[in-house]
DNA sequence: CTGAAAGCGCTTACAG
DNA sequence: CTGAAAGCGCTTACAG
């Protein structure tokens, strides 16, 4: 099958390619009624599909973009992204997705490609270990915007959680029960990855803040499959937690295999609040106390960003959002008889 | 910053394109030590980046192709797309990520627009209502392959679960432990969807094979925000069932939560097998019994499928591949005294 | 071993 | 109101 381009289309209706083109692109201030028809004749006879391609090359926009995220099989990534498509949808533009694997020269092999496929911009989860590329696009004015995680010295814009915020709630909300051996579990990394890092940063200075003191041995931060083994120290310390906080949703997994298998009662045994709400959270036995983080929200205005600097209406100077974590008070923690009344106390976003 | 072109590196060079052309895609065979050297030096002094879309126009290929899911929400469908996109990286290609939310309009203009950029293939969970234009690829050999769903008198290469197998094992599964009165809940539509429409067939079947009879009231195929509704209903027949296949992972979520609600106790009061293993199926209490469907498998199988198209190794007739269900055993359901060892019974995939 | 020329399928001033 | 021509940034026979 032949393919049939506008010089097919332009024969066909006895005109020239230029006013076939015109017509594609809807400038008809000019054009004959009868010229229209019977162009319009023309495609529909032949079958014609413009090829966009070709019309990139020459307009320099693909209309499509690249999102690099860790792990689409994350929740909060798969959410981002489905809000990032919605977006991009709206605005008739396509969306390129790419695991990084949180490995740095994926995401470098990724990021070149798409640029040389003249993506118009980029959406990514950093690894952090790109600085080079990360600098060289900001230098040449590509536009991209980060999601989850910022890169210190760099200024791009980013979109992140108020981790700080996050962690301050668990760890209130286990105070302001009567809780103060509080652990906290998450994945390794927290150098590099910045919601570990400022979850933790958060978890000791709510724990200060609450006249607490800070013991190292509650902090596990570590490798998804030796977070049995961390669980295991922690709660056979001398002094053990009663109460931990998962840091994220695969933390939570974790937490849950564990007291299912040894069958700790939560929240009789220990209490449990999980920053990241996920789906089953709220149908769990007890269900989980959770801190939610606005996936939605945060991919929509990744989105939006990128499409202002895209547009080139955002040359103003690069910015971080902070987005507003919620308590989603439920059952995994014993409340203590207290003033405040129960239920769910929210703070919503702000972006 | 003007974006430099081969024109500028062959200058630089001193070379002509072409040469710089022939160097780029490696095609070394009697070139130069010393012209390979000006044009490495030139490249790197200019920081040229090849522009992919210009070489895709002219050899008629992308290295793109374009996925067009229900809904990438949908545990099964995130699955899917890793498995496809990790193939697609291995062969350095990109995925486009759609969302039809099962709207015919909405795939058609994704379709529309995916091949005017010229993807190089696309991979569709059909909503099944563009016959014409899903007809109208076939006919120009465009490169599609369907997951999960087929729509039944269209040649096209189809990657599904073997639905009916999957719905008697949740029957057998049931009546082995002398289950006889056993419900059904899915959401709406299975005259369009496939998996939904197999479902209810195989489980009236296996009900027949077991001699049991079929009550129509025992089905409830409906809309996700009416199913509390349509459990209310099951439940409050005259004579309920006492067991409820889960007709996928959406289902499985809306009856866990009516027996959270209804404080309904699986598995005394009800005894629950759900087709789609979700990760939490395992922790829950109790754990959920499934019928798991092989996701990645399923999706490299298309990503396999699909790149013997485009490089035309597979002119053969379009198949329909089928994947094995597997059961896994769990304690949402009251284990009769019986011969059978306990544990786990699975059924390996074939493909 | 390397270069000139044509072409991929469009768009866009510009001329008439 | 419409067309001829140049150009987007590459690749690819072909000639030398």
């Amino acid at each position: 099958m032949k393919t049939v381009t506008i010089t097919d289309v332009a024969k066909h209706a006895g005109v020239s390619k230029s006013t076939v083109s015109q017509y594609l692109n809807k400038r008809y201030d000019y054009m004959a009624e009868k010229t229209k028809k019977k162009i319009e004749q023309a495609i529909e006879e032949l079958g014609y599909q413009p090829n966009f391609l070709a019309r990139s090359l020459k307009q320099k926009s693909t209309t499509t973009i690249g999102v690099i995220t860790a792990n689409i099989l994350h929740v909060f990534s798969t959410q981002v992204i489905r809000a990032i498509e919605d977006f991009c949808n709206q605005h008739d533009f396509h969306v390129i997705v790419c695991n990084a694997d949180d490995d740095a020269e994926k995401e470098k092999k990724y990021m070149d490609m798409l640029r040389a496929k003249q993506v118009d911009g980029i959406i990514i989860f950093p690894t952090g270990d790109n600085v080079e590329t990360y600098n060289q696009m900001l230098k040449e004015n590509y536009p991209i915007v980060f999601v989850d995680r910022y890169v210190p010295g760099l200024e791009v814009s980013a979109i992140l959680l108020d981790n700080m915020k996050a962690s301050t709630m668990a760890v209130n909300e286990f105070t302001r029960n009567g809780y103060e051996k509080i652990g906290l579990i998450l994945p390794e990394n927290p150098e590099l990855i910045t919601p570990r890092r400022e979850r933790i940063l958060g978890y000791k200075e709510a724990m200060k803040a609450n006249g607490l003191t800070i013991n190292p041995e509650y902090i596990q931060s570590t490798e998804v499959k030796n977070m049995q083994q961390a669980l295991d120290t922690l709660l056979a310390l001398p002094d053990p937690p009663n109460a931990i906080i998962a840091g994220n949703d695969l933390a939570l997994y974790e937490v849950l295999k564990y007291t299912k298998e040894k069958e700790i009662h939560i929240p009789k045994d220990l209490g449990i609040v999980a920053i990241d709400d996920v789906p089953f959270a709220n149908l769990y036995y007890p269900a989980i106390t959770s801190i939610a983080q606005p996936a939605f929200e945060m991919g929509t205005k990744a989105a939006y960003l990128l499409f202002e600097k895209i547009n080139k209406q955002n040359t103003s100077s690069e910015e971080v959002f902070r987005f507003e974590p919620e308590l989603i008070v439920r059952s995994s923690l014993i409340e203590s008889t207290r003033n405040e009344g129960k239920g769910v106390v929210t703070s919503e976003g702000n972006n």
